[in-house]
DNA sequence: CCCTGATTCGC
DNA sequence: GCGAATCAGG
C-alpha cells in the first residue's frame, strides 16, 4: 500500500483527533504502526499537545553502531515555543443515552475503592460510555484480576451482585479507557457559570 | 507484557 | 519517501 491522498488525509484526521498510530494503521489497512508514526513525522505533524507517552526524544548512544554513527543528526529543532492552545474542542456530538440505570450507591467496607460516580458531575460521554462497557465487563472477581484487567469494582461488595470491569487496561493504569475517564477528572469541569 | 510515540538507517 | 528495527517510557 502506498500513501495515497485521501490515505494520508485519513492519517492527518486521525492523528489529529488523538488516535495512536497503531489505530490508524489499523483503520488504514496494509500498514503497519510504524509506517503511520514514521509517515506523521516525514508529514511534519508529529508532537500533538500532551498527547502520547513521551513527548521527549533524547539522542541516545548507539548500542552497537555497525559502521559508525553519521554526524547527519540535524538535532530535530523544535520551533514550538508554545504558541497551541489547543482549545478545548467538541468530539463526541451523539451520545445521549441513559445513564446509571439502578446504580445502588456502595459502601466501601474498608476497602479503598475508588469513586463511584454517583451523583458527581461527569462528562455525558463518559457515563454513557461506562454503562456501555459495563455491559461488555469481563466481569471479574476479585482474584481473577491481574495487571492488565480494569480493577472498577461494579454493585454491592455486600452483595452476589458485585464484580470488577476486568477489560483491558489501558497503559499502566488501573482502569480501562473508559473508566480512567470518570475515575480521573480533567479538573476542568463546567467550574465557571455565566452569569 | 501490554501499550505508546521517537528515531535511525538501509532500502 | 518508506518503514522495520530499535529505543524509550507509561
Amino acid at each position: 500500500m502506498s500513501w495515497t491522498d485521501d490515505r494520508v488525509e485519513l492519517l492527518k484526521k486521525m492523528w489529529g483527533e488523538g488516535q495512536s498510530a497503531s489505530q490508524i494503521a489499523k483503520e488504514l489497512g496494509g500498514v503497519t504502526r510504524n509506517a503511520v508514526i514514521g509517515k506523521v513525522h516525514r508529514l511534519g505533524l508529529s508532537n500533538r499537545a500532551g498527547t502520547g507517552t513521551t513527548a521527549k526524544a533524547e539522542p541516545k548512544a548507539k548500542p552497537a553502531p555497525k559502521t559508525e554513527a553519521k554526524p547527519k543528526m540535524e538535532a530535530a529543532a523544535k520551533p514550538r515555543p508554545k504558541a497551541e492552545p489547543k482549545p478545548q474542542e467538541e468530539p463526541v456530538p451523539e451520545t445521549r443515552l441513559a445513564v446509571m440505570p439502578a446504580r445502588a450507591k456502595i459502601i466501601p467496607a474498608g476497602q479503598p475503592l475508588p469513586p463511584q460516580p454517583s451523583a458527581n458531575e461527569i462528562s455525558p460521554e463518559a457515563l454513557a460510555k461506562v454503562s456501555e462497557i459495563e455491559k461488555k465487563a469481563k466481569r471479574l472477581s476479585l482474584m481473577e484480576l491481574t495487571e492488565r484487567t480494569c480493577k472498577w469494582p461494579v454493585g454491592d461488595p455486600a452483595t452476589e451482585d458485585f464484580w470488577f470491569c476486568g477489560l483491558p487496561v489501558q497503559a499502566g493504569k488501573p482502569y480501562c479507557e473508559a473508566h480512567v475517564g470518570v475515575a480521573f477528572q480533567p479538573m476542568s469541569s463546567r467550574r465557571d457559570r455565566r452569569r
